[in-house]
DNA sequence: GCAGCAACTGTCAGTATTGACAGGTTCTGC
DNA sequence: GCAGAACCTGTCAATACTGACAGTTGCTGC
């Protein structure tokens, strides 16, 4: 027999569109007492002009508003998760820096709602929101739910990341030979090529041309940036 | 009022001590049941040679025969923390690698357990073991206590990273100025100086300047240590 | 007003990296 | 046996980075 989670997880980990999934998600967390559900995804790469993804079942006049105003750039939550992976419960104290956004969210009817973040191995960033209009969040609800909250955020970008991860980041799969990732690796720690060459005991020459390889796989433009990326990717 | 896991969170934020922290953590796990209690911390730096840390109730002699023959290197539950949020369970399957290892550690009690690692936003893992001797693990027995234990690793590794971070890795909390960090951003996603002077339409010299400055405050060797740094550290 | 910081700029010599030239060895799987 | 991959090595010219020289400007907080 499977545990509910095992089920749960085992459902999300096998479809293959990410639309399905977040309405799967989007139900799992309406199960919870949450009409609506946000999933936001931010890849770590590239640094200069990180990509952001979301899928929500907010009202579409709210996200094309939160859209056009760009308040992705202030919204406290997403400042909160790019930094913890502690819940954050929808506060008036939270969004007293933009009180302008939490007013409109409010008239949209998103009065309650919790969030939470997580950070995985490839160093892809999910948020989860779950929120609603009528019912404020109580402590004993909170309780209570909070570990399926948590759960939940964390099997969500699993499956998300797992769908979103290739077609965001190509690079997350490339496959570096051993020698590759040593080189790369003391590279990172900022050793030249000549130091490099001594603690391996080979060729300054062939250190170059192990860099020079990693540099084509990670389709990148330089060694520092094969050496942030492959780090960032945990291909390290 | 306090909830439940509010409380816990308190507590363990508060504790300033590694060691009180673990003691109160392996507490926690002994209420869920399991007498014995592993957490690991693992830096992601230096790449090269990175540092991990272990604080663990096991007996004693097992703790010497796991260093002793470094098992830590080839552990699959270490593998797949290393890898992966989800949670493991110790099972015949998931050791058949390392049949040694396995059968070593039943013989020192050690036959039920379960692990799930995570990932903070200083690229800090933690890993959290909680195991016994007498008690297979069910499945009812998961089902009712897997959200707490996820929640357990959690909080643990939030308590404990705050602890440790700063020892392991004091760049971690280096101020960056704002020019410093959007020309590591830049340099970090490949460009060169004369790229960038373009971009922020400033003069080759004074990226070079801001450079050199980031280099010295996160103690880098060269732009590349530097950059890697910042990123995996989440500065950027 | 003044100290301190962030931001900005210049030159120059020495060192490191990049890219393109052209190879050889060793091992694994079919 | 042979293809393919990983690993290894050499030279050379162009470009990029590093470190040390020596400043100016503008803003913030005491």
């Amino acid at each position: 027999m499977k545990t509910w989670q095992e089920n749960q997880l085992q459902t999300l980990q096998s479809i293959q569109s990410e639309q399905q999934l977040f309405q799967t998600i989007a139900s799992l967390g309406s199960e919870l007492g949450f009409d609506y559900c946000t999933y936001g995804l931010r890849a770590p790469l590239p640094l200069a002009t990180p990509k952001t993804l979301i899928f929500s079942n907010y009202p579409t006049a709210w996200q094309a508003r939160y859209q056009a105003k760009n308040y992705l750039a202030v919204d406290p939550t997403v400042h909160h998760g790019m930094r913890s992976l502690l819940p954050v419960v929808w506060t008036d104290n939270l969004f007293s820096p933009v009180r302008e956004l939490w007013e409109e969210a409010k008239s949209f009817g998103l009065r309650y709602g919790r969030a939470q973040s997580i950070r995985d191995f490839n160093g892809v960033i999910g948020m989860l929101t779950l929120a609603r209009s009528n019912e404020p969040i109580t402590e004993t609800e909170l309780e209570a739910k909070q570990f399926k909250m948590a759960w939940l955020t964390q099997t969500a970008h699993l499956g998300m990341s797992r769908c979103l991860t290739p077609k965001l980041m190509p690079e997350a799969d490339a496959k570096l030979s051993n020698r590759e990732i040593a080189v790369l690796r003391w590279t990172a720690d900022g050793k030249t090529s000549g130091e490099i060459s001594s603690i391996l005991n080979i060729a300054e020459r062939t250190v170059n041309f192990h860099v020079n390889n990693a540099i084509a796989k990670l389709n990148a433009a330089n060694k520092t940036s094969a050496a942030v990326k492959a780090a960032l990717l945990g291909l390290l």
